[in-house]
DNA sequence: ATATGTTGTGAGACCGGTCTCTTTTTGCTG
DNA sequence: CAGCAAAAAGAGACCGGTCTCACAACATAT
C-alpha cells in the first residue's frame, strides 16, 4: 500500500556508500566494476547494495561514459515477417556483443523514419541501423554521420551515402527466380511489387526509391532481356499494397489479351495477397498461374501447392547488420562495403512446365 | 573525411547560448520549450540552435526530469506473430502518447526475462509490459512495482501481484473452440501445446506456469467434463516446442488405441507444426483429423482446407496493454485490474462433422 | 513618488553516475 | 625504524540537461 504513496527515490551510489560506510567514489568504484578495491571493503559495498536492492541508474551512467550500450534500430514493419526475423538476428548480434536495441517502426513513411532517426539520436544510441524507405532522400542519414554515430543501412543500400550496407544478392535473385520461369517455358512473366506507383503508373526503373525492389526489378527485366523476350517492363506492376489494391492489379494483369502465365511477388506479403486474390478468382496454381515469391515465409510450405521461393536468410542479414555495426562502434578499421547475403531459389510446386 | 577525425563533441545548449549571446537558462527555456522568454530571444536562441545544429541530449534531459519517455516490452519472442502484432499494437498506442518503445526479447526463458526486466528498470524506463515466462516466480516483478514503475503484464495474469494484466478470454475460448468440436460430434478431443512439460508427462493443470495456457486447458477440460465425456485429461499433450517433438506428439497421439479425432493447437505455432505433421503423415484434414488454431495467423488461411480459429484480437490487446500502461504512468486513478480481450471462433475448414 | 506586481533573464544547484587528482594507508626494503 | 613506492580510499569536477531562486526592468496601483 504504501508503495504508492512513497515513490521511494532510487537508491544510489551515495546512499549505498553513507551505509557501506566508504566514500561515494569507493562504492562507485565497487558497484560499477573499475578502479581498485580492497577485497574487505568489496564485500562491505556489496552487501550494503544488496541490502538497499540497488539498482545503477544507466541514464546516469551513459552520461558520464557517453556510451548508452544500446544500437538504434529503424524498420520498415515489425508485423512484416522479413523485419521481425531481421530484428531477431540483429537482436542476437547484439546481445552478444552486450548491447541492447531499440526499436522503431517508420510504416515506411520517411517522415516516421525521419523523426525515428532524429529521437534515438537524441537518446545517444552507440549506432543505427536503419532501413531507409527512400533511397533518394538522405539528408537525415547523412546528419547521422555527422553526428559520429555508426550507421549500416539494411535491405537496402544508398551508394551516394558511403556507408555500410546489408543486403540481399537482390538482382541475382531475381534473374535466378526469372531464368527459372523462363527454363519452364513460360514467355510472358509478371513482376509484382507493393511500392507506392507514383502517379498511378510504371514509368522509369531508375525512379524505384527502392533500392532492394530497383535491383529486383532490373533482374528481372535483366533476365528477360538475355532471353530475348520481347517488352520486359510490360508486366511490371507496382501499388500491391493491400489485398484490394492486388486484386486490382491481378486482375487487370489477367485480364490482358496476353495475360503473363508467371508472377513474381516482390516480397512475402505481395505473394500471399497475390495467392489469395489468385485462389479468389478461382484461379490454380500452378495450372493456371504460375507464382514465385519471395522469403520463406511461414505461409509459403503450407498451401497447395507450396510456393516455389526465393530464400532470403534474413536471420544471417540481420546478424551481420548487427555484427558489423558493433565492428563500427568498436572503431574496427574496416572499409566501407556493400554486404550481400546470397540467396538460393527453393523448388516447391507453384511453377509449371509449359510448352514443351 | 574529417567527420571521423573530429568526433565532433556534441553541440549543448551552453554551446548555442554563447552563440546567441544569452545565459545558459536561456536557452535552455527556449529549447526545452518551458518556462517564459521574450519573442526576440526566443527566435535568437532558435537561430543559434539551427545554425549549429543542436540536438538535444535526450539522456541528460531524462536524468533531471526523472522520465525517459520510453517504455520497456519484454515479449517472448517477437519472430512469434502474435507478439509482433501485439508489439505493433503497443507501440502505436505508445506513439500516440508520445512514448517511445523498448523491446526486449526473453526467448520465454526466465532468467533472459529477468535481466531483461533489470536492464530496463536501469534505464530508467517509465513503464513496463511484460509477458510473464513463468507465472510462479515473481520477485523480480514484484521489484519493479517496488521501484515505483508502473507494471502491466500482457497475456498472461498473475493474481498474487495486485498489477493489471491484459489477457485473451482464454479459458471462454477454449470452451468455444472445444464445444464446437463436440457439436459436430467429436468425442475423443487432444489438447496440444509448446509448454515445456515437466519431467515428460502432463502431471496437473494447476502446475501449467503459463497461465494462458493453463486457462485454455482448464475450459477445454471444462467443456469436455460437461459435455459428460470422459477422462478429460487423457489427451492432452505439452512438450511441442518444434518441429520434430510436435511429429512425435501427433504420432504418439494418433497411435492411441482410440485416437482422438480433433486437435486443439494452443498456439499459431504449434498449429503450424501439428499441420505439417500431419501432412507428412499423409492425413487429411479434416477427412482424417479435425483441428483448431490459436491465432489468426497468415498461414491459417491459405491452406487447404483453411483452419478454423480462435481470432484472439492480439493487436487491440497491445493497443490496450499500451493504453493502461500509460494512463499509470500518469497517474490516472485507476483499480488495479484484469483487462479481457475477447475472442471469436472463425469457423473455416478444419472440423468435420462426424457420427451423425 | 513610492509601493506592489509582473515579466524576463541570469546564476547556480541538482540528477547519479564516472573519473581525475590528491591524500592516506599499507607493505617492503635497507 | 626510517624511507619510499605502491595500493587503497577520498574529494570533488564533470556530463548536459532542468529547475529553483534571485534579481532586474518595467507596468500598474496608491
Amino acid at each position: 500500500m504504501e508503495d504508492s504513496a512513497h515513490p521511494k527515490r532510487a537508491v544510489t551510489v551515495a546512499d549505498v556508500a553513507k551505509a557501506a560506510k566508504v566514500s561515494k567514489a569507493t562504492a562507485a568504484r565497487v558497484l560499477g566494476g573499475y578502479g581498485v578495491v580492497s577485497a574487505k571493503i568489496t564485500d562491505q559495498v556489496i552487501a550494503a547494495a544488496a541490502a538497499l536492492e540497488y539498482r545503477p541508474n544507466e541514464l546516469a551512467r551513459s552520461m558520464s561514459t557517453g556510451r548508452s550500450g544500446i544500437i538504434g534500430v529503424v524498420v520498415g514493419d515489425i508485423e512484416n515477417a522479413f523485419f521481425s526475423l531481421a530484428v531477431r538476428g540483429i537482436s542476437d548480434a547484439a546481445r552478444l556483443a552486450g548491447f541492447n536495441v531499440i526499436i522503431a517502426n517508420s510504416g515506411e513513411e520517411f517522415d516516421a523514419e525521419k523523426s525515428a532517426v532524429d529521437l534515438l539520436i537524441g537518446k545517444r544510441v552507440d549506432g543505427l541501423i536503419v532501413t531507409p524507405a527512400r533511397c533518394d532522400s538522405i539528408d537525415h542519414l547523412q546528419h547521422v554521420r555527422r553526428a559520429g554515430v555508426p550507421l549500416v543501412l539494411f535491405d537496402r543500400a544508398i551508394p551516394e551515402l558511403d556507408v555500410d550496407a546489408v543486403t540481399g544478392d537482390d538482382r541475382d535473385a531475381a534473374i535466378t527466380a526469372t531464368r527459372h520461369l523462363i527454363e519452364q517455358g513460360h514467355r510472358r512473366l509478371a513482376y509484382v511489387s507493393a511500392m507506392d506507383a507514383e502517379g498511378g503508373g510504371f514509368t522509369d526503373i531508375g525512379r524505384i526509391s527502392n533500392s532492394a525492389v530497383r535491383e529486383r526489378v532490373e533482374g528481372f527485366v535483366s533476365a528477360l532481356t538475355e532471353a530475348g523476350l520481347p517488352n520486359p517492363l510490360h508486366y511490371i506492376r507496382l501499388g500491391a499494397t493491400d489485398q484490394q489494391q492486388t486484386d486490382g492489379v491481378i486482375k487487370r494483369l489477367l485480364s490482358d489479351s496476353a495475360p503473363p502465365t508467371a508472377l513474381l511477388a516482390s516480397d512475402s506479403l505481395v505473394g500471399l495477397r497475390i495467392f489469395k486474390s489468385l485462389q479468389s478468382l478461382g484461379l490454380s496454381i500452378p495450372k493456371d498461374v504460375s507464382m514465385i515469391s519471395f522469403l520463406d515465409a511461414d505461409w509459403t510450405s503450407v498451401t497447395v501447392p507450396p510456393i516455389t521461393i526465393v530464400d532470403q536468410r534474413v536471420y544471417e542479414m540481420g546478424k551481420l547488420a548487427g555484427e558489423r555495426l558493433i565492428a563500427r562502434i568498436e572503431r574496427t578499421p574496416l572499409a566501407v562495403e556493400r554486404l550481400r547475403v546470397s540467396t538460393s531459389l527453393v523448388l516447391r510446386g507453384s511453377v509449371a512446365t509449359i510448352g514443351r
